[in-house]
DNA sequence: CCAAAAGTGTTGCGGTTACACCCATGT
DNA sequence: ACATGGGTGTAACCGCAACACTTTTGG
């Protein structure tokens, strides 16, 4: 490896979170007005520079923890975005992270009022700052992909759920719809979640059983 | 995102590159022996500082020239490295890229004779600086992973080859036996390949087939 | 003629897909 | 009673896995 001869010719590192969570039926992402120049009225994902005295993973926790006020939280590595004018005031390189919330409610409201901060559909996103349009692409990608051979699905669905629920949700990121019996038939095959004696009540039709997951670790199966 | 304080307060970025081949029925990394402290005598795989008049990835193309003096290589982002104490001469975080040869013999012997460089078969590997033992079996896990729904062994193999040849090495890296006709039956049904008018020869049996790839880009095909 | 790898089809099984009707509740 | 989503089984089809012998060459 290289001297590091001059500290300044090198670029540094920022972390970015791409943050999902399913609202209005429309898979969304939660972005912040940015309030400053050069990108004053843009949008943009939440992130910040990493510091020498914590870990990149630690940096996007951090930078999670700064909107998100909540542990368990769905946190992972996406991709490093690292071309040269990615960020016009300086040579920054950029470690994506994207993370999952069951819960639209749960982020914070910014304080100061020059910024603002809101879920966008992936499907109609504002003007964006830096490269986060590309980020969010990626993410977009990366999820879907996942959803198809892991259970991350569960971390887009709140503690009790319907069957219904859940496969709507899968319809919803996967653009496509399912087969209500097939799908049935291979999440139960899968041991994936477990009834529960709850069922919903109040609509104006028969009630739903509602279900946990078996497991709420990460793990790999193919579902699709 | 943050404003960016003092320069020194923050991580610099190095490129790390896992190149892989198959070489005696092994698959194979090339790692370089290190000259001087704190990892005198250890093996790492190449690297160096990105440099803040270049992408990420022109750097890891760069770190990969160095060694390899071929253009056309097949070179991925894998993942970053983000620990604190990773590298003890400073902060330095590493985004990994990998990279297929299939030629084992076109890379570079080190000029300076205090510099050694060899390939390693991922099964008895040295004692290694860094974190890069973490990196060479994330990359293999990859490597394997994507083996299994892209195209990417094209990258591994010569212009021309037997179907022997390309088996052979799918069951060298995926560490299972494949049935032959089958593999055929899959390879053939998914017109990766095509057939050449030219067979082997100078073998005491009977010759083989050469084919060539059909399409030599990135393509993703489930494969296994 | 012997050794060594090339080349070639069929069958059975299991999982996936396609598909339609009755049930329980609220209004 | 009616509207709404919940809940359930079967049959056809397709892809995958298992499996053994003949062919061609060099020595």
């Amino acid at each position: 490896m290289e001297k590091n001869d001059k500290q300044h010719k090198f670029a540094v590192i920022a972390t970015d979170i791409v943050i999902f969570t399913i609202k209005n039926r429309e898979l969304c992402v939660l972005l912040i007005k940015m309030g400053k120049e050069p990108f004053k009225g843009l949008w943009a994902v939440p992130g910040g520079l990493v510091k020498s005295n914590e870990t990149v993973d630690s940096s996007a926790k951090r930078n999670l923890f700064k909107i998100v006020k909540k542990k368990d939280v769905f946190l992972e590595q996406l991709y490093t975005f690292g071309k040269i004018d990615r960020d016009p005031s300086g040579r920054v390189v950029s470690v994506a992270y994207f993370a999952l919330l069951h819960d639209p409610d749960i982020f914070i409201k910014a304080s100061n009022d020059n910024e603002s901060i809101y879920w966008f559909p992936v499907n109609s996103l504002p003007k964006l700052a830096y490269d986060h349009k590309e980020i969010i692409h990626f993410a977009v990608e990366r999820l879907r992909a996942k959803l198809t051979y892991t259970n991350i699905m569960f971390s887009l669905l709140p503690k009790e759920f319907t069957l219904s629920e859940l496969q709507k949700k899968y319809e919803i990121i996967l653009c496509e719809k399912l087969d209500k019996r097939n799908f049935r038939k291979k999440i139960m095959a899968l041991n994936l979640v477990k009834k529960t004696d709850k069922r919903t009540s109040g609509k104006a039709h028969r009630p739903a059983h509602l279900y946990q997951f078996a497991q709420r670790s990460p793990k790999l199966i193919p579902l699709f």
